[in-house]
DNA sequence: ATAAAATATCACCACATGCTGATATACTGA
DNA sequence: TCAGTATATCAGCATGTGGTGATATTTTAT
């Protein structure tokens, strides 16, 4: 694939992990992981806003993580690529060896439940 | 394994993609990929400032994704677990598929080389 | 044609995040 | 002990980020 200079590979690598470094959007990725859903679906399954959810959606979909599928007044969004879900099931397992490291964690804590 | 309820499952494994979300923090994990290295090494491999490395070395570290050796006066980091290499390749491959989604993606943009 | 429903977009705000420069701490060798 | 080197920490700043409420757009049904 051809790459434009001055952008470095690992830019876009973190961008691509960005798409998963989000809760809502992590959220909108496992609902996704057993099948296409429109986005009432999705936003009934994540508990986030229309708006929310609408705008992570775009995010994931221009990052290529989702594929946008209209379909009338509907839009059904799928996961692009089985490797989105390998990843997500390798985060998994990964995270069953240093849950209780990431769990405490200081650097990162947006406003966890509690 | 023990989890506190009201902390989010999704929560943590997004914590997790976190630590990869980064272009200092993947870059410091690609160069930790090929074995263990010292701080001042990963300062030089990743050209990241002395303190800016330390920072985000401590977080890789509280996150569980990297383990801290201290050895003497040199402190040596090594990736934890075969699966966060793992990770970084398949995104890898992954980033093969969505490249230009990814390059293309609006919503994220940090100042880009240029 | 019009109303209602599904989705997308917009302006705005609060906050987290990453970076830098300065400084503190820890270890080693002379 | 003292100087030098390696690493960590701190305060402060600029900016990216995610969220909300209001509104626009598109589509279907009557």
């Amino acid at each position: 694939m051809l790459m434009t200079p001055g952008i470095k590979i690992d830019t876009l690598k973190a961008k691509l992990f960005r798409g998963f470094a989000d809760p809502s959007r992590l959220g909108i990725l496992e609902a996704l992981r057993y099948g296409p859903l429109t986005v009432g679906e999705i936003v009934a399954a994540t508990g986030l806003s229309q708006p929310n959810a609408s705008n992570h959606l775009s995010c994931l979909a221009d990052c290529g993580l989702v594929l946008r599928e209209p379909r009338g007044r509907f839009v059904s969004y799928r996961l692009t690529d089985e490797r989105v879900a390998a990843l997500l099931a390798l985060a998994e397992e990964l995270l069953g060896e240093v849950a209780k490291g990431v769990y405490e964690c200081v650097h990162y804590n947006p406003t966890e439940g509690e």
